[in-house]
DNA sequence: TCTGGGGTCCTAGGACCC
DNA sequence: TCTGGGGTCCTAGGACCC
């Protein structure tokens, strides 16, 4: 039997790694396995929640984001470990190799699930049976359990693989949702939370059912443009593609952390800054990107958040540029209170060799050196405003000057 | 004596332009 | 003498996910 013999649709596979970070722990060292497991961050410095745990964990109560104090007032015997994302990393990269075996068409979502579309494989075996394949590959060659929802689009192949775990697999077929996905919980479908959950209840609605079946302007009423969204959803309707690519499409880079004590002191927040800044920069070179806007966020004692942001009108990349810009940000908006957390995003972010193509004063600042022109858009700032580079658009440099306000600028420019 | 860190997408108001 | 409506961009915040 051929994969695709049901036509025109199609045959999507959510795989969903079960308690990854706990999984991987037993793997390299096996004689945790069976017992309860958690990862948690170091409570000396407040980040002592859990992260993820082992089922032996979950049965006794342990939750993700309960502090180690909690989870082990509810499970004594609890064996807590620090993160170790290299581990992770590793282990999702051979993760990904195995499934790349079985089509190009993967797209991760995040360190531990993904989709693939495997409409277009030709093989002998039925879905179900490549499914059971692929699990029974990933535990004997990785030592890791997995879920795997096989169904005709990315909503319903998600939901799948989150009903049977560890090691379950689960067909979820369009004419049979009536008795498969309808009878859950509303705060049980994915992109219900906390918050869409409450106020869906509220209305009555209690089930995924309830939900496929409500009033359509009702719903919109209630969540704006996602309430449809929800509702179609519910009655199986997804058309979003797995995309390969969306991987490389990041948007944004940001590195945030809490301080082990609230702090006012400004020493100590120009060190945090300083080395979030510097991570920040490190992983955009990792990705080849710079960006174009920056966003701090402040959070304070009270938990009260704050976030602003800039739009810069010229790509940043460099640990200089991005801790000048985020200290700016901050003087403009602390309140003076004690922080808790901090953190700097670079926002609006492009792999360089797109901007290069786009945006030109990318391409003068490798040529002429940033301080000349740093001095220039300053200058310029105070001639023409602000606005000066939403004016400019792009100019690219082998280009003619279109407007006589670029014209005006690569003169000035090139003084 | 609780609540980390990495993201994405959406909304809503104001500025500005046509 | 007074005021429509559409569209885009920017900023801040919120919801959600892993």
């Amino acid at each position: 039997m051929i994969a695709n013999s049901a036509g025109k649709g199609r045959v999507i596979f959510h795989i969903d790694m079960n308690c990854f970070y706990a999984s991987v722990e037993a793997a390299y060292n096996p004689s945790l396995k069976g017992k309860p497991l958690a990862i948690a961050g170091n409570p000396e410095e407040r980040k002592g929640i859990v992260v993820t745990s082992s089922y032996e964990a979950r049965d006794k109560g342990v939750k993700t984001t309960m502090t180690i104090w909690q989870a082990k007032k509810n499970c004594p015997e609890l064996i807590v470990m620090p993160p170790n994302f290299e581990r992770y990393r590793a282990a999702s990269k051979e993760l990904f190799k195995i499934l790349a075996d079985i089509t190009p068409n993967v797209q991760p979502v995040s360190i531990d699930e993904g989709y693939m579309d495997i409409t277009d494989v030709n093989s002998e075996l039925s879905p179900l049976e490549m499914a059971h394949r692929l699990q029974k590959r990933i535990l004997e060659e990785l030592d890791l359990p997995c879920s795997i929802g096989i169904a005709p689009n990315k909503f319903l192949a998600k939901m799948g693989s989150d009903m049977k775990k560890p090691l379950g697999i689960t067909v979820l077929r369009k004419r049979e949702l009536a008795s498969t996905l309808w009878p859950l919980p509303i705060g049980e479908m994915y992109g219900v939370g906390e918050k869409t959950a409450t106020k869906l209840i509220e209305k009555g609605i209690e089930t995924i059912g309830d939900l496929a079946t409500h009033n359509t302007y009702e719903l919109k009423q209630l969540l704006g443009i996602n309430g449809e969204r929800l509702k179609n959803r519910a009655n199986g309707i997804d058309n979003r593609q797995v995309d390969p690519e969306a991987v490389f499409e990041f948007k944004s880079i940001g590195s945030s952390q809490t301080l082990p004590f609230d702090t006012v002191d400004e020493q100590e927040v120009r060190k945090l800054l300083a080395s979030l800044a510097e991570s920040v920069e490190r992983r955009m070179k990792r990705k080849n990107a710079a960006g174009q806007s920056i966003q701090i966020m402040i959070r304070y004692k009270n938990r009260k958040t704050i976030t602003r942001s800039k739009k810069l009108y010229r790509y940043i990349d460099t640990k200089d540029e991005i801790l000048y810009q985020a200290e700016e940000l901050f003087h403009l908006h602390w309140n003076q209170e004690p922080i808790r957390l901090l953190g700097i995003t670079v926002q609006d972010v492009e792999v360089k060799k797109n901007i290069a193509k786009q945006l030109d004063l990318f391409t003068y600042e490798e040529e002429a050196g940033k301080e000349k022109l740093y001095q220039a858009i300053e200058d310029l700032s105070e001639k023409y405003g602000n606005d000066v580079f939403k004016k400019l658009d792009t100019i690219s440099q082998d280009e003619q000057p279109r407007t006589s306000f670029q014209k005006d600028f690569l003169d000035d420019y090139r003084k």
